[in-house]
DNA sequence: CACCGGGTGCTTTTT
DNA sequence: GCACCCGGTG
């Protein structure tokens, strides 16, 4: 047994191999779920009740009862939950388990349509645009529309691609979709429906496929091809959804169409923790299942075994307030625990040393960095507190926020990589062209134009002849590298190395600060090395980009066995859980964020926001705030702490003020 | 004409 | 910290 005193981590992994003792396992509502075999089921999960646990063990129950693994669709919000869930059944069972189909909604539609969107007239090779791309595209159509100089304010393109994105998720007209994002654009209703016509077509020419495409096509397939619809759906016999309280209309109808040889569905959610209707997912999806799925066993799982008693006592009063929900009220399997503080400080700085302070109790009580989180509701918030962490030497990682695939020299990089897929890809070209120096936009979007048509082995004197005197080096040294990266021997390790040796003087040239930026391009590197083709890395990239980015200080500290205190945004920290949890920045205006305060529903989802936050925590939770913050966005003092902590009695959350002691 | 550098303003949350 | 605009320069 001595060897087992090492692992780390949840009851079952300490299984290993022996046969599962389902009723021993599980608790009585929770086995009654794993049991479950044919028909429809909603599983409502309060948080920490065990939902993972759940699907786990009825993956393993399926795969034990010989189902087979490719038949089972696990449909998850993120690929990291889908992988980790799969190799927990692994543990339980085997690993037939890791042949489990799914993924995220959006990388399982990638794969139908790499595979079937050429019968709806398009190329399987087409290239995704992630946000900025998207942005990138929509810039260059309004420029070619002539709306970018006039004299009233034209919106700004990342609110057109709002404007656009919303439409579709929520199923409404630009005009609706304008009228409830933003009124005061209503006049230029007529313009952005043309530019959104535009974008469609421009992205139908040039091969491109958007987020929101790849869901809608995926539908538009299973829709008019019976074929496909029966075959995938005959496939799938067994389908799963986790976090069903975050999927938009469309991604229940393409659950409805995957199911309609069988209504074999089992979705899982918590209709608390529904935190993105930003996104078009909406709540009403997990409150209207049954009815969409008649015959549905509808099983509520209410057993806590995340939290102290002390911390659902105050996440039950935080979320008693909400306006709809299926009722259920969680109760602990712990002891009572600590109880949650509310740190008043007088400014960031306060805050950031508090935080800091605490952390380093805690790690010298025994607690290990890894076991601790710092939640905010937006990704800058925690900058301050970043720069004090770097201080004391203080390693963590941050997700949410910024991506790594969004800083712009991974993305130059990735560029090469599109236009190799995918020839047709202008705004790739154009942003390659245009690392080179004394050639800007005007010109790159001529030539890439040109580019696209041309042989680059046999047409480079055309090609050349676009150059001028500056720009003319330039081209000629961008063209060897096209045609070395032509030869289709070369394998993805050596063709990035290719593209790197031609990158790195220039990034030296560009930045000033980029040794950082290196570092995130060996990192790259480390990555691209596990694809065995170009086409699987590049949307592996926009689709589950490696989302957390390391502070420079910890370069080394993976080494020292990972153990890195975690920042998040409260989006990203979905689904998981913490030892000791701090939630910073919890002013009125911030959290809830002042976006939300004019509209209801708005101002619930933040409701549900800081549960899902407050629920992340097993032991300690320590919720702060700065107060005088001059906030520059709307020009006013915030000085309130938040409405959702405000009225809670000093028995469920007791009061704190920081003074100087130093 | 196109490019480039400097100054200004604004900044949700994510696939 | 980043995107956008403006005015100087090649």
């Amino acid at each position: 047994m001595e060897k087992y005193i090492l692992v780390k981590g949840t009851n079952e992994e300490i299984h290993l191999n022996k046969p599962i003792d389902y009723k021993e396992d599980l608790n009585s509502t929770q086995y009654e779920a794993v049991m479950h075999r044919k028909g429809p089921m909603l599983v409502i999960a309060g948080a920490g009740s065990g939902k993972t646990r759940t699907l786990i063990y009825r993956v393993a129950k399926l795969i034990n009862d010989n189902i087979f693994p490719e038949s089972i669709l696990l449909l998850t919000f993120t690929k990291k939950a889908a992988q980790e869930m799969l190799r927990r059944s692994s543990i339980l069972i085997d690993n037939r388990c890791e042949k489990v189909s799914g993924g995220t909604f959006h990388s399982f539609a990638n794969s139908v349509l790499r595979k079937y969107v050429h019968l709806i007239g398009m190329n399987n090779n087409f290239t995704i645009l992630d946000r900025g791309d998207n942005e990138d595209v929509i810039g260059i159509i309004r420029n070619k529309l002539g709306l970018s100089d006039k004299e009233k304010r034209f919106p700004k393109k990342n609110t057109i691609q709002n404007i656009i994105s919303l439409s579709l998720n929520q199923c409404i007209s630009i005009n609706e979709a304008i009228k409830k994002d933003c009124p005061h654009f209503e006049e230029w209703t007529d313009e952005i429906v043309k530019l959104r016509d535009n974008y469609i077509s421009y992205k139908k020419e040039n091969n491109l496929v958007d987020y929101d495409d790849l869901l809608i096509l995926t539908n538009h397939i299973l829709e008019q091809k019976e074929d496909v619809r029966h075959k995938l759906s005959q496939f799938y016999q067994y389908i799963m959804v986790d976090e069903y309280q975050d999927t938009n209309r469309i991604q229940a109808q393409m659950v409805r169409l995957l199911a309609y040889t069988h209504d074999n569905v089992v979705a899982v959610g918590d209709d608390s923790q529904s935190i993105y209707s930003f996104r078009g997912a909406t709540f009403r999806n997990i409150m209207d299942f049954p009815k969409e799925f008649p015959g549905t066993k509808l099983i509520t799982l209410e057993e806590n075994y995340r939290s102290t008693q002390s911390v659902l006592d105050l996440t039950n009063k935080i979320i008693s307030s909400a306006k709809e929900k299926y009722p259920k009220k969680l109760f602990s399997s712990k002891n009572t625990g600590n109880a949650p503080a509310l740190i008043k400080a007088p400014d960031e700085f306060y805050q950031s040393r508090f935080v800091v302070q605490k952390i380093m109790e805690l790690n010298e009580e025994g607690v290990d960095l890894r076991d601790i989180a710092v939640l905010f509701r937006f990704g800058h918030l925690s900058y301050d507190l970043e720069i004090e962490l770097n201080r004391r030497n203080i390693p963590y990682v941050k997700y949410g926020g910024f991506k790594f695939i969004e800083t712009s020299h991974i993305k130059d990089i990735l560029s090469f990589i599109r236009v190799m897929i995918n020839r047709n890809d202008i705004i790739s070209w154009s942003r390659m062209l245009q690392l080179i120096d004394g050639l800007g936009e005007k010109t790159a979007m001529q030539l890439a134009e040109v580019m696209k048509n041309m042989s680059i082995i046999t047409d480079k004197d055309k090609i050349l002849s676009y150059a001028n005197k500056r720009n003319k080096e330039g081209i000629k040294k961008l063209l060897d590298l096209l045609s070395k990266l032509n030869d289709k021997t070369l394998s993805v390790a050596e063709q990035i190395r290719f593209i790197i040796e031609y990158y790195l003087p220039i990034l030296k040239e560009k930045y000033d600060d980029y040794p950082k930026r290196v570092k995130d391009i060996d990192h790259f590197i480390a990555i691209s090395e596990r694809f065995q083709d170009m086409e699987t890395l590049a949307s592996d990239m926009v689709l589950e980009p490696p989302s957390e980015r390391k502070s420079i200080s910890d370069v080394t500290a993976e080494d020292k066995h990972d153990d890195l205190l975690v920042l998040s945004t409260i989006h990203s920290a979905k689904g998981l859980e913490w030892h000791t949890v701090f939630i910073i920045w919890t002013l009125e205006g911030i959290f809830p964020s002042s976006y939300s305060l004019w509209r209801e529903d708005e101002l619930e989802e933040e409701r549900r926001l800081m549960y899902v936050a407050a629920t992340r925590a097993k032991e300690n939770l320590f919720i702060s705030y700065p107060v005088n913050i001059y906030e520059r966005g709307s020009g006013i003092l915030l000085t309130k702490p938040s409405q959702f902590l405000t009225g809670i009695p000093g028995s469920l959350l007791e009061h704190w003020a920081l003074v100087d002691d130093d």
